[in-house]
DNA sequence: CCGTATCCAACAGGATACTG
DNA sequence: CAGTATCCTGTTGGATACGG
C-alpha cells in the first residue's frame, strides 16, 4: 500500500489535533481557542498587528492612515488591549507636539507569524470561497 | 558580522509580509484580512472547525456536546455559514429519526492547519499573556 | 498630536417555544 | 433528531465633541 505525501500531512495534522485537545482539557475552564477569539475576534486587532509587523515602529496617526476605516477611538482601544496583553509596546516621547510610537514585542512577533499564515490562506482562497458562496446562494432559488 | 538564526527568521517574515501587503493592494476593496475576520471573528466558527477536524464526520447533536456552551440556534447558524463558504459539507440521511452529518472539506482542512497554528500559539502563550495583564492592571493603581 | 468622554445604533447571539 | 421562528438583551464600535 502506497503512502502519499498527503497521507503524511493528514496523520501529522491528526496528531497535532490530538495533542492540542489533550492540552486543552487540562486548562479546564480556560480554553485557549475561546481566549484567542475573545482577544482577536474583534474588528481591528489582527489588522493592527499585521500593519505593525509590516511597518515596524509606527506612530499613532501613521497607523491610523494604514488601517483603512478605523476610528480614532477604536485604534486607541485596540492598541491598549494589545499593550495590556504584552503584544506591543507604547513609547511616549516628551516632545511638543507629543509623539507616541508603537511596536510589536517578541511575543507579538511570534503571534504575527501565525496571523500571517491565516492571512495568506485567506488571500489565497478567497476566490474559492466567493465561488462557493455564489453557488450556495443560487441554490436557494 | 554574525547572522543568527533569528535574523533569518526575521528576514523571512519581512519578505512574507511584503508579498502579502502587495497582494493585498491588488484586491483593492476586498481585503482578505477583513474578510477572514468577518468570517471567523464570530464566537463559534473556529471552535466548530477545530472540533470537526478532531472528530471527523460528526452529527449535529454530537457536535453540540463537544462545543461547550453553544446553543442550538448558534450551532445551526455557524454550520450554515461554514457550509456556504465551502468549508464543510452537510449530508442528510433519509432515516427516521433523521441523521445529519457534517464534515470538513479539503478547503476546510487547509484552513484547519492555519487555525491549529493559531490555537497552539494561544495554548503555549496564554500564561505569558495572563502575566502581562496582571502587571498592566496593577500599574493602573 | 494623541488621545478621552459621551452618546447611540446595529447586530450578535442567548432563551424559549414550536415543527417535519 | 435536527432543526425554525420569535423575541429580547448585551456588547461592539461609529460619530461627535472636548482635553493635555
Amino acid at each position: 500500500m502506497e503512502v502519499t505525501n498527503a497521507d503524511y500531512q493528514t496523520i501529522d495534522l491528526q496528531k497535532k489535533l490530538k495533542v492540542f485537545f489533550q492540552e486543552d482539557e487540562k486548562h479546564h475552564e480556560f480554553c485557549p481557542v475561546r481566549d484567542i477569539m475573545d482577544r482577536f475576534g474583534d474588528k481591528w486587532s489582527l489588522l493592527a498587528i499585521l500593519n505593525l509587523g509590516y511597518s515596524g515602529k509606527t506612530r499613532f496617526n501613521e497607523l491610523r492612515k494604514k488601517i483603512d476605516g478605523i476610528s480614532q477611538r477604536m485604534l486607541t482601544v485596540t492598541l491598549r488591549s494589545l499593550e495590556r496583553d504584552g503584544l506591543i509596546t507604547r513609547k511616549i516621547y516628551a516632545e511638543v507636539p507629543p509623539r507616541v510610537e508603537y511596536e510589536l514585542t517578541s511575543l507579538g512577533t511570534s503571534l504575527l507569524q501565525q496571523i500571517l499564515g491565516l492571512a495568506q490562506w485567506a488571500s489565497g482562497n478567497m476566490g474559492e470561497i466567493a465561488q462557493s458562496r455564489l453557488e450556495y446562494d443560487s441554490k436557494l432559488q
